[in-house]
DNA sequence: AAAGGTCGTTGAAAGGTTTCAACTAATGTG
DNA sequence: CACATTAGTTGAAACCTTTCAACGACCTTT
């Protein structure tokens, strides 16, 4: 199962420094440095024969000493929530396309749901002197937090807001959501519609739901017609109970459109829906929430509430370098809208 | 659509130091420093006067002075191919339980399958001096990866051979994969087999084909029973355009049965063929690759070769760990062995 | 020929941590 | 009481880069 090479063990040499550039090319150090830094101020002969140092020697620029002397580092760091659900692998590629302009790279970090990890990741965040930290925490209201802030490195809150104004937030607008999700499925003359989806400590779940009563309630609709499917997790396997719940239901009582709270619950639902017999969407129609790439692909498509991902990464990668680079930097509170994706899942014919 | 926040400018205050901690507790920079690092040669009162300056000060110690001292970083890093794709974020998951064990951290970057990009990470992480670099890698056998190995960092290719032998390897057996899939397809009676999958320039596929091949002539059948159906990517997009032209195939030449070279396809395909009527296993039989997670969830659960993506993250940590850690350390090239996972997708009843 | 510019190069200082040999004070031993 | 030991503490050096004032050499101008 293993196979080991022949080669020699590697030799523990220690690497070249400016020093030894500058030696081999006889010059000082500071011409080295020019050479990387301002190769403009260096003349054309001087600069090869550093250059070719450099290559001989096989020099490779140490970011730590450079980062000491300049006081902070050319990093910005992400700690996602999830990194297995794609809305945050989206949300982590806006971030690094507005680091790249900016020419900084993006350190991923995942906290996979779990506090100490979260509180480990930023400990050594903070002392890596990284130039802003994005984050989707686990809880926004954590002291944890503030204390980061409070430290001096710049913080921003991605996809979840917080009454905490001593840092920047960017989200979506999860009532307005809601909302539209509800209007969707009244508009195509749904009047018993299930919520899926908890636990309900999550803000983005509570929010989502509460712009669903306030449409149903607005369409003139009695809100008994909501019925609550709560589930333990935003994820595949809940969906799945969540559709076993339903088939208990006397179908009299139940509901002929679903609500998800996200994707992963919706794909759940749709695959027991399936296994059931159920036509979807002629006998449940079926929203989900985020839109993720897998939506799309599913067996029905999936009609989504498609948050711009990429654009809140970008969005909140300017924030944290905006408080990073100005003096003069005041907090933001950005709040995105939401869109509807109509595909199959809520159309009785394609 | 923004908010702005009344809170004042977060004024530029220069962190505190170990010196400003030795002025506050009135002891030397060798105390605290000892207090951080050695606690027990400290007495117990001077300890504490240390550590109350610490939380009175906020001081957070500066990691990049520390790591520049000790010549390396507390960190590995993992190259992701496509964070995007479930594969590679379980392969991560992997490499941060054996991280978290040896109290390192890892920086995640995505290189999006773009060489540029690819090249940028790896001259950055060799700036950052990181303990060891673990890359899939977009072409194995690319001189700019024999050059980091040789200016000294430690590497390990995950889920790419190569027949490099200055670099440990980490892979799964992709040609017992294939003659896995097939094994099972023609068990169950299949004798009209398409091979879906591209391009060919990729490793994995031409081997996964190929042990394909080797099963269905070591089963005593004809080679022409195999139809390649190649594909430009290994997208749900180019799934469903297989499928579209399976459909286009007279029903004598039809294949009963399709091997996908990953599950993305594979759910493309499902998704196209009940999209048209065909029932799946009945009139198409499928199995994927990789079992990621939404294999098991798609609404004809997929059968599937399982590769051990965490073990192979953990794998390859270890290896990393053992050549920055050892004077002795020889290049090691680890296979695992896949497993076929049997689901819906070709069983004809439940 | 002196004065003023330009261009290229230099050397020292700074940045924050860790290490280590050397030191002091206190305790124990004979 | 002198000496050895131990426990705590100290201060300087080292890690590597960048910055910047200063310098030398050469050229141009008056």
């Amino acid at each position: 199962m293993t196979h080991a090479s022949e080669m020699p063990p590697r030799p523990q040499i220690r690497r070249a420094s400016v020093k030894d550039v500058a030696a081999a090319a006889k010059v000082s150090l500071g011409t080295v440095s020019n050479v990387l830094n301002r190769p403009d101020l260096v003349a054309a002969t001087t600069r090869e024969r550093v250059e070719n140092a450099m290559a001989e020697l096989g020099f490779v620029r140490n970011e730590f000493a450079r980062s000491l002397r300049a006081g902070r580092s050319r990093t910005l760091a992400y700690v996602m929530l999830d990194a297995g659900n794609p809305f945050f692998t989206d949300v982590a590629k806006g971030i690094e396309q507005t680091a790249e302009i900016a020419d900084l790279s993006v350190f991923l970090c995942n906290s996979d749901g779990r506090a100490e990890r979260e509180s480990a990741h930023l400990d050594l965040l903070s002392e890596q002197r990284v130039q802003g930290i994005l984050i989707t925490p686990i809880d926004p209201s954590a002291p944890r937090l503030r204390a980061v802030a409070a430290r001096g490195t710049p913080l921003v809150f991605v996809d979840r807001t917080s009454r905490n104004l001593d840092v920047c937030t960017v989200a979506v607008d999860d009532v307005l959501g809601g909302r539209l999700a509800i209007e969707h499925l009244v508009d195509a003359g749904h009047r018993r519609i299930a919520l899926v989806g908890g636990p309900l400590e999550i803000g983005q779940v509570r929010d989502r739901f509460e712009g669903a009563r306030q449409a149903f309630i607005e369409a003139g609709l009695d809100p008994a017609g909501l019925v609550s499917i709560p589930t333990a997790a935003l994820s595949v396997a809940e969906g799945r109970t969540a559709g076993e719940r339903l088939t208990g239901l006397r179908a009299a009582r139940r509901p002929t459109a679903a609500f998800c709270a996200n994707d992963l619950l919706a794909l759940g639902l749709l695959q027991q829906s399936i296994a059931v017999g159920r036509r979807v969407p002629d006998d449940l129609a079926i929203v989900g929430y985020d839109d993720i790439e897998f939506a799309a692909a599913a067996a029905v498509p999936l009609t989504s509430v498609r948050q711009p991902r990429e654009e809140l990464g970008r969005r909140a990668a300017e924030l944290v370098l905006d408080e990073s680079d100005r003096i003069d930097h005041v907090h933001e509170h950005v709040v995105f809208d939401p869109e509807l994706v109509a595909r199959a899942s809520t159309r009785s014919t394609g």
